[in-house]
DNA sequence: CTAAATAAGACTAAAAAGGTCGTATTTATA
DNA sequence: TATAAATACGACCTTTTTAGTCTTATTTAG
């Protein structure tokens, strides 16, 4: 309920992998994969989205890769894992807004409101660590 | 992947207004499945896990239900989901342990100390989350 | 031209979540 | 003592999500 999906473990530790090489280094989907023993389509895929959101930026071709475009200290694990996931896979209670959504007992619910509590702190926590900080 | 589950959402709305009511009073789990229409025999299955774990007692037979066995300011919100969900729900990477268990890239897994950082806060913030906080 | 890389979408399999059903047991009370 | 209304509990089913695979297209250095 609380665990990180496959697919930002995955993402992570390739950012987190770039972020230990030279700067401006390239790196193959492929070697990471196996580095790290990822199933390569799963990671391509993944880092197809890191870098339509300027995470990373990639070459095509032969010779190809991606490499960073970031400081580690700019990369916040929240915004990576809105890229990979999505928004919504970050707010522990689907119907915060006052429009019933997802929330079949929307009306009726009495705890929403309290448990955004939970949802602020969440948010603060993985808004404010960094690729940086974990090394 | 932060979503709280059904259930637990479930369990903290039952939770919550069998505190609203008056001290000893008993509550069916039908009465409180309509209330705020949440499926029966779903509903049923969670209370008995809260009574089991002694936040809340059962009493059988007509006349019967569930009573709260703990003051508001003692019920954390983190013991209410580990009941429901079990520990492990919590863990936002699942190989915390030297030992391997769930995780197939164990040994070669960059990211697993960093995230501990996350862990521990979240943790802090549903610990001392109470139900009382809750209104 | 070719080999090796990214790009992208369809598809499948496995796991988790959510919900339902059936049967047993308990117990107040008519 | 029979009955109705409640909890107890496990098996089952359905839906959704997650994880992984497959296929094809495109790009580009050499």
């Amino acid at each position: 309920m609380f665990n990180l999906s496959k697919k930002v473990e995955y993402g992570l530790i390739a950012i987190k992998h770039m972020a230990s090489g030279n700067k401006g280094q390239m790196f193959t989907a492929k070697e990471i994969a196996e580095k790290y023993q990822i199933p390569y389509e799963l990671l391509a895929k993944i880092m197809q989205k890191l870098s339509k959101k300027g995470f990373i930026v990639s070459q095509q071709g032969i010779k190809g890769g991606y490499r960073l475009n970031k400081n580690p200290q700019e990369l916040k694990v929240s915004e990576i894992i809105h890229t990979i996931e999505g928004k919504q896979s970050l707010t522990i209670v689907q119907c915060e807004s006052d429009t019933p959504e997802n929330c079949s007992i929307h009306t009726t619910c009495i705890i929403k409101s309290p448990l955004l509590k939970i949802q602020t702190n969440i948010n603060q926590v993985l808004d404010t660590l960094t690729v940086m900080e974990m090394f």
